[in-house]
DNA sequence: GCAAAAGTGTTATGTCTACACCCATGT
DNA sequence: ACATGGGTGTAGACATAACACTTTTGC
């Protein structure tokens, strides 16, 4: 016998991808109108189904590069969705993924064409399915990493500012830091590294840039540190 | 058209559940002999497929429940392991759960019938397919979810002693605590009551056996607090 | 010269860690 | 009486949190 499983029941596996950016002010994420019946219309994540010759995580990337453009991106796997009437046309299992991209970098056409959609996590609309838990889920998760690993970075350009990373972090965590101590954090971690240009664009005096640096964040990791703001 | 995704592949969708227990000296881990081909007689993961009528959830509590006699029990959703060729003899998703169980409490005789052992999980013999990688992801949850909260008591019987929580705290991290720091500790996050009994099994002046109370964990857990050990 | 954002240190508080001795009991 | 594991407190180190004023420069 080749197959003992011919037995089993095989189902639909979907990706689904929470898409985060961050516009210097709020947390967003990537919402499109769906393009086909069932919900047709309606905002959704963005998502595709696994085909039998990939992975998970290439499902993914292959569905985050459909909609933005990007390869190479931040993403994780979340947790998989399973409710048997979750999609009132077939039944189908759904993974959700999360997706971490410099939001000036995403192809523009791509969001017009298919009429996506950022929105700040607190006024997004509500979605279809169960998508809203999953944007939650990634929420959550989200704020977890970020007090564990320096994933913040992913979502802002190759040089920032203090303050621009200061307010991404309050952005994810929904609260008000001290600079003082917040800069005295980021600077005790050394895994950044200042560069000598300023930012003009935020005020007149201008605020030095930074830039991470992986080499020191790698040998950071190797000791076994930890995040914490 | 009532269904739109008619094209698009279907796959097979198992469930793989690390079960963990406490024997009072090691964290360990119920493994079977596979009963089938591939693999047949190799050292496994317990686990089944999803049938299209249940959640993930309900599947991985079908499975525990088959091979322990437990239900209601810990569980909770680890990862999907997606790799094309992970089982050879279909294409199969594999989610992956772990469940916290009373080791004596599970059903000896299934344990039998399914030529099932508990293994430390130092000492556990290699496992057929990404069984594993499953079992290292599970670790590493079980690791941090014991310091963000207290499921450490899952794993033991209703009254125990702080000798014990302490010793189960000592394998999950596999380090040594100091045992005044330790109760202390515990007493601060105001979540165990101390009976009146003494468990005399272990020494001859007894120590006091301690019982965990979810009302007092629920009202701790909603003022947001973290359990760090 | 003034408005607007950038930059910078210190102190108090709380938390974590290390550490050693007496107690109760069964044999 | 002694061997075995149970139980208890404190002081120093460290990390966190609170806090206000000066600097730069474009207009």
């Amino acid at each position: 016998m080749i197959n003992n499983y011919s037995s089993e029941d095989k189902v639909l596996l979907a990706v689904d991808c929470i898409i985060f950016g961050f516009d210097e002010e709020d947390l967003k994420i990537l919402l499109i109108r769906r393009g086909f019946e069932p919900e047709k219309g309606k905002w959704s994540l963005v998502g595709g189904f696994l085909k039998s010759e990939e992975t998970l995580d290439d499902a993914a990337r292959r569905v985050l590069e459909r909609y933005t453009g990007l390869s190479d991106v931040y993403m994780e796997q979340l947790a998989a969705f399973s409710e048997v009437d979750r999609d009132p046309a077939d039944r189908t299992i759904s993974m959700a993924y999360y997706a971490l991209i410099n939001i000036k970098e995403h192809n523009e056409k791509l969001i017009k064409q298919f009429s996506a959609n950022w929105f700040s996590v607190s006024q997004a609309p509500s979605l279809i399915f169960d998508h809203d838990k999953m944007v939650h889920f990634a929420i959550r998760r989200l704020r977890t990493r970020a007090t564990t690993r320096p994933i913040g970075f992913e979502l802002l350009p190759e040089k920032f500012t203090m303050r621009q990373l200061q307010k991404l972090y309050e952005a994810i965590w929904d609260t008000t830091l001290d600079k003082r101590n917040f800069i005295n954090k980021i600077r005790s971690l050394d895994i950044v590294v200042k560069l000598d240009e300023k930012d003009k664009k935020s005020s007149r005096k201008g605020s030095f840039l930074y830039q991470f640096d992986p080499s020191k964040y790698d040998k950071k990791a190797a000791e076994g540190f930890m995040l914490k703001l």
